[in-house]
RNA sequence: GGCAGCGUAGCUCAGUUGGUGAGAGCGCCGGAUUCAUAACCCGGAGGUCGGCAGUUCAAAUCUGCCCGCUGCUACCA
């Protein structure tokens, strides 16, 4: 029987700029959802990349005074290295230059240019070329510039001046039934349930035709049959997806890992991707992602980052004080998945300690150390008829891991953290209502099965909490003696055989400071 | 302006269709304990549930208005 297939991806990233802490959040996010499929028994896909096309790249180039593709290699570099810092476990890192990629995108114009959904026409309008985008003379803002005249500026406040071009268009105008009935006989497309509150809105409201063609630069993909065109470069963005659907990099249209199960996106994409993008595939023919799951923003101490507030941090040098799974662990357990987020220093000094330090590393220390000193760090047999407090344990565990499996199927990763943190605390009130410690001079056969029933505990906890911490929980299983095979979810129920020797233990969550 | 959501202990939030004394985690204080990373375990303090007015025998939970915040969307200057 072979394994059920699970293709995931992040919205891939422009590269036009370091990454800050919303691209780590986003790779953290999507990856531990990855590694949980992988370890409850899928077959996964899981792609990420960069977004290396338009005309900003085009511009920043130029004052660079390189070429694009050189500019890109260049700015692409500390993506790549960021997500192998956290750990990402990515099949393919895509970038919207890959040879296969433009194929693709070709490929893909000419099925929906096939099904008479594009035209040429004319555009012009404010064009706001920070933005890459056209805004309607009713959202522009006017202020004075440096010399006290009135300007026009964008929504962002960029600044837009009047643009005429001949551009392609796409007959959006035509799917509004088509998405609506979508959304309407897929409730969980769009999650989380406010962001298809608003998308339905928007299309019930009527939807205008897209322009999906460029003439005013170059750095682009041409438009098949008229090259003085180059794509949207939301078309090239959105179309990554297909082309990471194939795994042998051949960039066809018919990839063996699509339809994507989920596409993980900022909120701010989301209409990109739960509008345009089943546009286009219906038009192309070709089947839509199952879910596009819209994640909220970071906030530092509360406040948007901005280069302005000069509060903008490095997620690298984050993780490097921190510590890689530190910084995993805080995301996804003090953001609500789905809202915004705060974080601080001291809030991730401060949860980590509690539940790393004090939690999950604390009960995995006291119990080892016990064996190790009193058992000769042999695993000890458990206890043959369950006690009251064996029960209990028992029912919580059961418990805990239902609302574990439950969340996390439901995309809630904090929930799935709160309750395995619930099964933390189930183990140490286990552990401390035995006392094995005073069962050490009194009974030692009983004292043995506690640490028995404590430890298995541990290990369930540390099975489950893998997506979230792979490197410490390699660690933790490591001195729990769990065979590297038996790690998976189908081995939760399984217990370590008695009499396996354990390696001496050693802590693997300090206690940290902010001075340290 | 319209639509949607939110405003509950210092912090982050739970609170089904209104009904026994308003909760959890973290933080804080106290106790107990010593296996453990001054950790764990037990206990405690802290809230006029944004404001006002209603409906009801009874409202954090329903209605109206107001204040503040967020998102989507429209439009006038």
């Amino acid at each position: 029987m072979s394994k059920p297939r699970f293709y995931l991806t992040t919205a891939i990233a422009y590269p036009n700029g370091r990454p800050h802490m919303g691209h780590a959040y986003e790779a953290i996010a999507s990856d531990v959802i990855a590694r949980f499929k992988r370890l409850d028994g899928h077959e996964v896909r899981f792609l990420t990349g960069t977004d290396e096309h338009g005309l900003k790249i085009d511009q920043a180039a130029r004052a660079a005074g390189m070429a694009p593709k050189d500019y890109v290699d260049q700015m692409v570099a500390p993506f790549r290295s960021l997500d192998e810092q956290l750990g990402i476990s990515f099949d393919r890192f895509i970038r919207t230059t890959d040879a296969d990629h433009k194929a693709l995108v070709q490929a893909l114009w000419q099925r929906m240019a096939a099904n008479g959904d594009l035209y040429l026409g004319r555009y012009e309008g404010w064009y706001s070329v920070r933005d890459e985008a056209y805004y309607d003379a009713a959202e522009l803002i006017e202020a004075q510039d440096a010399a006290g005249a009135t300007v026009k500026l964008s929504p962002q406040g960029t600044p837009v001046e009047w643009t005429v071009e001949e551009s392609w268009f796409f007959r959006l105008s035509a799917y509004q039934e088509r998405l609506l009935a979508l959304f309407d006989g897929q409730p969980d497309f769009i999650q989380p349930q406010s962001r298809f509150n608003e998308m339905r809105a928007f299309v019930a409201g009527g939807l205008t035709d897209l322009s999906v063609s460029r003439t005013s630069f170059d750095w682009g993909i041409p438009v098949p049959g008229d090259e003085r065109h180059v794509m949207y470069v939301w078309l090239d963005a959105l179309a990554n997806y297909l082309t990471g659907a194939d795994g042998s990099g051949r960039g066809g249209l018919d990839g063996e890992w699509w339809p994507a199960d989920l596409h993980i996106v900022g909120k701010d994409v989301v209409r990109f991707h739960t509008v345009y993008w089943p546009a286009f595939l219906i038009s192309a023919g070709l089947s839509l992602p199952k879910t596009v799951f819209g994640h909220g923003f970071l906030l530092n101490r509360g406040e948007k980052m901005s280069k302005t507030l000069g509060n903008v941090v490095d997620p690298a040098e984050m993780a490097t004080r921190f510590g890689v799974d530190r910084l995993r662990w805080f995301l996804c357990r003090e953001v609500a998945f789905g809202d915004d987020g705060s974080y601080s220093d001291e809030a991730i000094v401060e949860r980590t300690n509690a539940d790393l330090a004090n939690g999950i590393g604390n009960l995995a220390q006291r119990s080892l150390s016990m064996v190790a000193k009193n058992l000769g760090g042999v695993m000890p047999t458990r206890a043959g008829a369950p006690g009251e407090t064996e029960v209990r344990l028992k029912e919580a565990f059961l418990a805990g891991s239902e609302a574990y499996f439950g969340a996390m199927n439901g995309l809630a990763l904090h929930k799935a953290l709160d309750a395995l943190m619930g099964m933390v605390a189930a183990a140490n009130g286990y552990f401390a209502e035995n006392a094995p410690w005073a069962l050490a001079k009194t009974d030692v056969t009983r004292m043995a099965e506690v640490l028995a029933a404590t430890l298995d505990a541990t290990r369930r906890i540390v099975i489950l909490a893998q997506p979230f911490m792979p490197a410490s929980t390699a660690q933790l299983l490591d001195q729990l003696g769990v065979a590297e095979d038996a790690r998976e979810f189908s081995g939760f129920n399984t217990a370590v055989d008695a009499g396996v020797q354990l390696p001496p233990p050693a802590g693997v969550f300090p206690r940290i400071t902010l001075e340290g």
